[in-house]
DNA sequence: AAAATCATACCGACTGGTCGGTTTTTACGG
DNA sequence: CCGTAAAAACCGACCAGTCGGTATGATTTT
C-alpha cells in the first residue's frame, strides 16, 4: 500500500474516532488520548496527521457544515412553486436527521464551543447567515411568484433557520420526546397557512 | 452580621462567581479554583457550601430555571384573546432577553452538558415539556374560543416552542447579527396569520 | 539516502476534591 | 452582661491523577 494511502487512511481514521469521541463525552472530555486509542494511533500519529486538537475540531465543523450546505441545496429542488419547495425540504429534513442522529451531538459541541472560541465563532455563524440568504432569496421568489405574502424576506427567513434550529436541538437533546420530523413539516404548513382563523 | 447572613451572602457571590466564569468559559473551562478567587474564597469555603462542582451547576440550572418559567407565566396575561397573548408574550421575550443577555451563554453550557450527563438531562428537559404543555393548553383555548383553527394543539405548541428555542440560541451566539426580539414578534405573527397567499 | 509515518517516553501545568486546623458567630447557663 | 462551649464558616496546603503537547528515535515507503 503507498504511503500517501495508509497516511489518508489514518488520517480519517483519527477524524471518525474524535467525531465519535466529542460527540459521546464532549470536546474537553475527549482526550486526545482516548481519540488515539480508538483510532488505533499513538499521540506521535495524531500529532504529525493535525497541529493541534482544536485545528482537528475545525475540521470536523468544516467537514460537517459543508454537507449540511449540500444537502440543503438539493432537497426540495424538485417541486416548482416556492411553498411546496419549502414542505419539500421539511420533509426531506425529516430522514437527514434520522440518519445522522448520532452526528448530532457534536452540533452542539460545535455551538457551545463557537460562544467563546472567535475562530470556531467565525466559522460555525457563517453558515447560518448563508442558510439564511439562502431562504430569504427563496422568500423573495416565492413573493415575485404571486405564491406568498409581501412580507420581509429576510425575516420570514430568519423565522424560519431558527424555526429549523430549534426543532434540531430539541431532536438532539430528546429524540424520543415527540415526533420531531412531522412537527417540523407542520411547523412549516402552519408558518404557510396561518393557525388564526376566518381571515 | 448574623452567620446565617454572612454565609448565605458568601454562597451566593459564589454562584454569581460560578455562572460568570460558566458563561466565559464553560463548564469544564470554569475550574473550581478560578470560582473561588472570583467570590473570594478559598477552596475550604467553597466545599463547605457545595459538595461538588456539579452540585453548584445544578443549583445554577434549577435557579435559572424556575426563573423562567415564572415569567413565561406573567407574560401576556392582560390580553383577552390567544393571538393576542401569544404576541404580547413575543413582545415581552424581546426585553427579557435582551436583559439577561449575559447569563446566555450560561443556557448552552446547561443543554450542552444535559447532552451527556442523566442527572443535568432530567432537569433540563422537564421544563421544556411543561413550556409545551403551558402553550398546548393556550392553544386549546384559542381553538375553543374560535380565535384559531382545529389544528393539533400538542405540534402547535412544539412549533412556538421550537421557534423560541431556535431564537434564542441564535440570539446567544450572535446578538448582533439581527433584531432577534422582531424577528420572534413577526415569526409569532407569520405563524398566526400565515404567509402563503390568497386561501 | 531522503522523506513520510508512526511509536515511546516524558514534561509542566492544571484538575476536582480532601483534610486538619483556625477564626467567627451563636446558644446558653449563671 | 459575661464567660464558655459548641457549631458554623472558612482557610490553604496537599493529593493523585489527567491534560495537551513535545522531543527523539524506529520503521516503512519512495
Amino acid at each position: 500500500m503507498s504511503t500517501q494511502q495508509r497516511g489518508e487512511e489514518t488520517r480519517s481514521r483519527i477524524l471518525q474516532a474524535a467525531a465519535d469521541s466529542f460527540a459521546e463525552h464532549g470536546y474537553d472530555g475527549a482526550s486526545v488520548a482516548k481519540i488515539c486509542a480508538r483510532a488505533g494511533v499513538t499521540k506521535g500519529g495524531f500529532y504529525h496527521h493535525f497541529s493541534s486538537k482544536q485545528a482537528l475540531f475545525l475540521e470536523l465543523l468544516e467537514h460537517w457544515l459543508t454537507e449540511v450546505d449540500a444537502q440543503l441545496r438539493t432537497a426540495g429542488s424538485e417541486s416548482d412553486t416556492v411553498p411546496q419547495r419549502l414542505l419539500q425540504m421539511a420533509r426531506a429534513a425529516r430522514h437527514v436527521s434520522q440518519a445522522a442522529s448520532g452526528q448530532l451531538p457534536m452540533f452542539l459541541e460545535f455551538w457551545s464551543k463557537a460562544a467563546r472560541d472567535p475562530e470556531v465563532w467565525q466559522a460555525t455563524i457563517a453558515p447560518y447567515r448563508r442558510y439564511q440568504s439562502f431562504f430569504s432569496d427563496m422568500v423573495e421568489a416565492g413573493i415575485a411568484e404571486g405564491a406568498l405574502e409581501a412580507v420581509d424576506p429576510e425575516i420570514a427567513a430568519w423565522v424560519i433557520v431558527s424555526l429549523a434550529v430549534g426543532l434540531m436541538l430539541q431532536g438532539v437533546l430528546d429524540p424520543r420526546g415527540a415526533d420531531w420530523g412531522k412537527i417540523g413539516e407542520e411547523g412549516i404548513r402552519m408558518l404557510l397557512e396561518g393557525l388564526e382563523r376566518g381571515r
